[in-house]
DNA sequence: ACAAAAGTGTTACACGTACACCCATGA
DNA sequence: TCATGGGTGTACGTGTAACACTTTTGT
């Protein structure tokens, strides 16, 4: 995404504002991460974030997400800022300050397709990111570390799960997420009487041994339980 | 601190960076911020967060050490990144991408001089904090509301004490913070619980009842239980 | 009938809550 | 000796941890 600085006017090499978005997904076994391949230099071949350059008039957050848009063609995406990156030469073309956001999205919803866009994007599992371009490593990491801390104390992980899934999805997310393994029983009975998933009728399909019920996130009823006081907690 | 803008080129007014940060203190009653009262337009009279400008080859922790070391005198203050605030029409002559900070100092290091400074800074009870200049009451709250969080899953609430400190003085403190009240006996169980208090021989003088013993918090057998997986809640 | 994962019940134990009580100091 | 807050012990209930067990499906 930096590339096209290189066709901008030099006024954005010497104090650029650009947004980049680490995006989470997971594949029912890992956490992953969106990245793109960089095509030019400088930091060919290495992978990076996507992001792009804030226009004169473009407040940051429409900017995320006109990127994210462009990049995977979804709207309304969960989307949190991170912090800014403003060391003095993290870009080696000119000062940048660099506006980090992290989103979670359906995994299912966006399939990277070569074809479809000019930079290749490909999910990532979590553990496999070693360099990357820039500082995007650091922000990685940054990333990583707040959604641990807000996945415990915020319902967003269900962001990372289709809109119907079972408790083992959710318990094997949690599990990936936070690194730690929890009883099925106990893991149950806390999310359950917590009262924020709603039991459907449906259940699982084509597996080879008992289907398990499928649940939906009913985001009222946690606005209804925050007015009350309550604290999600995992 | 944006005062200063004016006399600077007007290439900063197209597209400047600016820090800001949200100074807490804790006075044994009330949790406060430090506020300076602007003294130009735009926003003459309104209180705002301190902050500055950040220079061309500065970085922008770098900048923020300097604001709060031109304004307090103090060094290693408690810092930490809040986020970006960078909407196209926050500053009403130009667009400035503003890094938030806020940080913990203990209140005794640092009475605000009248006489010392330009700029008047006071104490203000969060309590009383309702409008500022610019969206600086947006940056406020979110940076309490991060103080919130973070005061719970962090042992941070020391910065905010002398010291040598007494528990009351530290069930105190959370009380205001988190706006609930523990009870004595279970507060005191819970905290020396997690041994990272480290108590003194010396007492608490010159009360008119049983003087309270003194503790130190003691950052280095922190970092051992962390490292032993030890997490800090409150 | 078997494998494999869903789903439930039971028990022991740790921890939080509530509250009562004693202690040290200044006035 | 009284008022004030420091400091501690205990009893009770809730919630978590561990684990065994039953259920339902596909092969």
């Amino acid at each position: 995404m930096y590339d096209k600085e290189r066709a901008k006017s030099s006024v954005y090499f010497t104090f650029g504002i650009s947004v980049d978005c680490v995006v989470f997904g997971f594949d029912g076994s890992h956490v992953k991460v969106l990245v793109i391949k960089r095509g030019m230099e400088p930091y060919k071949n290495f992978s990076a974030i996507p992001g792009d350059l804030v226009l004169e008039r473009e407040d940051p957050l429409d900017a995320i997400k006109r990127v994210l848009n462009e990049l995977t063609g979804l709207k309304d995406i969960y989307l949190e800022q991170l912090k800014a990156f403003a060391g003095v030469d993290r870009h080696p073309l000119g000062r940048v300050v660099t506006i980090a956001y992290y989103s979670l999205i359906k995994i299912d919803d966006y399939n990277p397709n070569p074809s479809s866009w000019a930079t290749d994007a490909k999910w990532a599992s979590i553990e496999d990111i070693d360099e990357m371009a820039f500082d995007h490593f650091e922000i990685f990491t940054e990333a990583l570390t707040r959604l641990k801390e807000r996945v415990r104390l915020k319902p967003i992980g269900f962001e990372l799960l289709p809109e119907e899934f079972t408790l083992a999805q959710l318990q094997h997310l949690y599990e990936k997420l936070l690194g730690k393994t929890f009883d099925k029983a106990n893991f149950r009975k806390k999310i359950l009487g917590m009262d924020l998933l709603f039991p459907l009728e449906k259940l699982q399909k084509a597996v080879k041994h008992r289907p398990a019920r499928m649940y939906r996130f009913d985001p009222s009823r946690y606005a209804d339980l925050t007015k009350r006081n309550f604290h999600f907690e995992l």
